[in-house]
RNA sequence: GGCCAGUUGGUGAAGUGGCUUAACACACUGCCCUUUCACGGCAGCAUUCAUGGGUCCGAAUCCCGUACUGGUCACCA
């Protein structure tokens, strides 16, 4: 019995031979510089926050540098695949604007020339690396049950070694071939185990895009790398082929790859591959009950999830933005100083990222959110808010669809400029802002009155104010300087330094008749302008609503 | 337990041996502005960079030890 029998036996099905898989995915035609980058997760539903961080810096990355990202899907874990992954995943990406260049673009379907982009569909061309190591005597069948790896496992934690199958812990490697085929002959359950040539006493270095060198011990692991069950690779292994077949110029991913980086160099150096560049992000942590700081888990933290800020009705850009300020240290100032610019025009730079996991902050990401909103146009704030309403506020969706100049103007109050008013967080805000401005919703309201509650004088101010003062054709200052003219007439201030100073001799000051009206008018005692409210309200609003109160 | 990473205010952080009696932003507090709220302005908020030692005229920045936090050691990724 020969290796080449054994191989033979273990992988039946091969067609190919390695070259010719080699061929298939040639050298890319890029310019000098470009980088390679591919988003690659599990498909088990929705995307995680620091997952999206690291999607958003490899779109990033092969934008900046003209390159290519691409999607690849690693469902190599059957048990934790879900339905409609696939499609989640690129509809999340797609709500930030992240679309892939190749790669898969829905549950099925791919584009590029480097596919397949799911891995489960890559079986063969893993089999057939796994049959040329078995070839060569660098892999090899392994027959152990989990019940002795799990004895060996508890030797060595007596013991006080390191754990793992490796040097005369790996059984099966010594087995010779004979012995291999015929257990396999024979229908004996297998998995195939890389066959390490590496010695721990040597040190290898991973020179790290963000981090720098990071010196290790050199792998001496016989890792699995082909499943018994369903024979598909271990991520170890996928990750070595298709990020050489698919010329993976830079991996990005989080820190807790790290100590798995001397399996990768030895399988890359064993396959003769080309390593690709690495940067190992910092995660991004919450503090938990303890007041400890842990990974933002998927599972624990709803917040952890991507959706969660959509249900929330924080916009994509809005994320996008707290995402690159926490990954880049660099970038909020540069933001600050380009408020408008975009964010294609900010280069990302390895030396400037953050190497140590970031608490998740909400309160900046909402300061962060209110900011962004206060810039939009009255026009986008519309167009982006409606989709999110038809969601998840369907009444005032109707409303703002049904009355939409009305709602434009609404949203126009005290926006555009150097300093627009910034009230809205999320679009979840819109409705506590402006529902009293629609008469379907201003029913059975709680008026909000502050200093001056009495109802006879309430009356008495709105009696003598839009019988006589008000007239909606007024400008602002001739609509201010009339209603000061009546605060005087009332025996209030009208001029907020004279009141301070004396508050005694005035029955109250213009701020508290603004309020009366106001509040009479909206029912809450904070809105924007008034002036401006109550022009859009329009005379025959404010006729009515001044004749609901009682 | 082995290996690896990280450690600068409540939070994100700048900082790469003298320009730092530590920038900027969020949060918080106070004052001012103001017809409400918000906005905006001003001020306050780390004498100290986990800790002990060392190198140096000089250290948050370099070196060594320690502590703490996190990650990882699966036929999960």
């Amino acid at each position: 019995m020969t290796l080449k029998d054994l191989a033979d036996i273990m992988f039946p099905d091969v067609t190919l031979t390695v070259d010719e898989i080699e061929k298939r995915y040639p050298e890319r035609d890029l310019e000098e510089g470009a980088e390679v980058t591919r988003f690659a997760p599990s498909p088990t539903g929705f995307v995680h926050m620091g997952s999206l961080l690291s999607a958003f810096q490899d779109f990033k990355l092969a934008k900046d540098t003209k390159g290519i990202f691409y999607l690849r899907i690693e469902d190599t874990d059957t048990l934790r695949t879900v339905e409609n992954g696939i499609s989640g995943i690129i509809s999340d990406l797609a709500n930030f604007d992240i679309y892939p260049d190749e790669g898969m673009i829905s549950e099925t379907e791919s584009i590029g020339n480097y596919g397949p982009y799911i891995q489960s569909e890559r079986k063969k061309i893993y089999h057939a690396y796994a049959k040329y190591l078995v070839e060569k005597g660098l892999a090899y069948p392994c027959f152990c049950s989990k019940e002795s790896l799990d004895e060996t496992r508890k030797i060595q934690e007596l013991n006080k070694e390191r754990i793992g199958y490796y040097g005369s812990y790996a059984r099966c490697r010594t087995l010779s071939v004979d012995e291999a085929y015929e257990k396999i002959k024979n229908g004996e359950e297998f998995v195939v185990r890389f066959k390490s040539m590496g010695d721990f006493n040597n040190k290898i270095t991973l020179n790290d895009r963000m981090r720098g060198k990071i010196e290790f011990p050199e792998n001496d692991m016989d890792i699995v790398i082909i499943k018994s069950n369903d024979k598909l690779p271990t991520y170890h292994f996928a990750h070595a082929i298709d990020d050489h077949l698919m010329h993976t110029t830079t991996v990005m991913r989080g820190e807790e790859w790290i100590p798995s980086y001397p399996i990768h160099h030895d399988l890359f150096k064993t396959l003769g591959f080309k390593e690709p560049l690495y940067a190992h992000l910092g995660l991004v942590l919450k503090i938990d009950e303890n007041g400890t700081r842990r990974k933002l888990s998927k599972r624990k933290d709803p917040e952890a999830s991507v959706s969660f800020y959509h249900e929330k009705g924080i916009p994509p850009e809005a994320t996008k933005l707290y995402l690159m300020t926490i990954a880049n240290s660099n970038f909020e100032e540069w933001f600050l100083s380009n408020p408008t610019g975009k964010l294609t025009d900010f280069k990302m730079d390895f030396s400037k990222m953050s190497e140590s996991g970031s608490l998740f902050d909400v309160e900046k990401l909402f300061n962060i959110s209110k900011n962004y909103i206060s810039r939009m146009t009255s026009q986008e704030l519309y167009d982006k808010s409606l989709p999110w309403m038809e969601e998840y506020d369907k009444e005032l969706f109707e409303l703002m669809k049904k009355y939409s100049d009305y709602t434009k103007a609404i949203f126009n109050i005290e926006r555009g400029g150097e300093k627009p008013r910034k009230d809205y967080a999320s679009f979840s805000d819109i409705r506590g802002g402006i529902w009293y401005m629609y008469d379907e919703l201003f029913k059975d309201v709680n008026y909000e009155y502050q200093k001056v509650t009495d109802i006879d004088e309430i009356k008495k101010i709105l009696n003598l104010y839009f019988n006589e003062y008000y007239d909606i054709n007024d400008d602002k200052d001739t609509w201010f300087s009339k209603m000061k003219e009546m605060t005087e007439k009332l025996g209030y201030a009208s001029n907020m330094k004279d009141y301070k100073k004396n508050p005694e001799n005035y029955k109250g000051n213009v701020a508290d008749i603004s309020t009366v009206i106001r509040v009479s008018i909206t029912s809450r005692s904070q809105t924007p302008d008034l002036y401006e409210i109550l022009k859009l309200l329009g005379i025959d609003r404010i006729k009515t609503r001044i004749n609901m109160i009682k």
